[in-house]
DNA sequence: TATTGTTATACTCTATAACTATA
DNA sequence: TATAGTTATAGAGTATAACAATA
């Protein structure tokens, strides 16, 4: 048996850390970590229907609405019923919306810059390279 | 602007993966997940106050009094007051404490390594090193 | 009848604050 | 009075189930 910590204890501790990290830049804008996962996903071109949305980042259905209802207020979405099918909402980012995420996700990356910081260039681009692989859409 | 995801959001799912594979593990020995992080903490040595293993693993003090009762019920863990100070219990793992986690451990890392098989063995080793260089005990 | 979105509700997890026992 | 542990309680976050609108 390895001396190494669980993988998932040291995940566990990361993700909290990066949670820390992000936490007053989301909240200098105002926005949950909920709301910037919607913004992100949106950036990738607009969802067909909130459910697809939800399960997109990993949320429950439910409990995207007040989230929604409140990027739709802020100006940052637009959510208008799909004309060819009532029921549906079609879902984007509005221009401010764009804006907004794009100032939020570069904060967000110079955080993550000096987490990394102390560790060599070649184990950070192996790190970052092998966590995209095993977190790809499958 | 990388085209990369943000890495909370990549760790966020990764962590949970991670849980889902330890879940039927842990509950097939009936462990909660911070029964087994006190199990773990405790196998590294005894430790002299429950606030210490409180903050060590990252849990807030009062949610683990149910866990430390119930893992002294099942004779998993000693917890006595120390002679020299009875305010503080000092708490360690007992020989069956050691036993069920060394086999829970066992299992768990077999789960790692089958997450972790779609990779290059080099990308694997550097992933974890560097997981395990950034979430030290500073 | 089935599906999308919504609302209401209940449940779990977590933290805060009050209490006890020792010092 | 201060500290370790405990209990009680309230709050946040989450999921479940019922509901309305549309197909």
């Amino acid at each position: 048996m390895d001396e190494r910590e669980d993988l998932g204890a040291m995940l566990f501790r990361l993700g909290r850390d990066l949670l820390a990290m992000e936490q007053p830049i989301l909240s200098r804008h105002e926005l949950s970590m909920w709301a910037y996962a919607v913004l992100t996903a949106l950036r990738e071109g607009p969802t067909r229907t909130q459910a697809a949305l939800a399960a997109g980042i990993g949320a429950d259905k439910t409990r995207l609405i007040p989230v929604l209802d409140e990027l739709q207020r802020r100006g940052l979405i637009e959510r208008e019923p799909d004309p060819a099918d009532r029921r549906v909402r079609l879902l984007g980012l509005t221009a401010a919306g764009r804006r907004l995420h794009r100032a939020v996700q570069e904060e967000i990356r110079a955080g993550e810059q000096r987490l990394l910081a102390g560790c060599p260039a070649q184990d950070r681009e192996a790190f970052v390279r092998t966590l995209a692989a095993l977190t790809a859409r499958r």
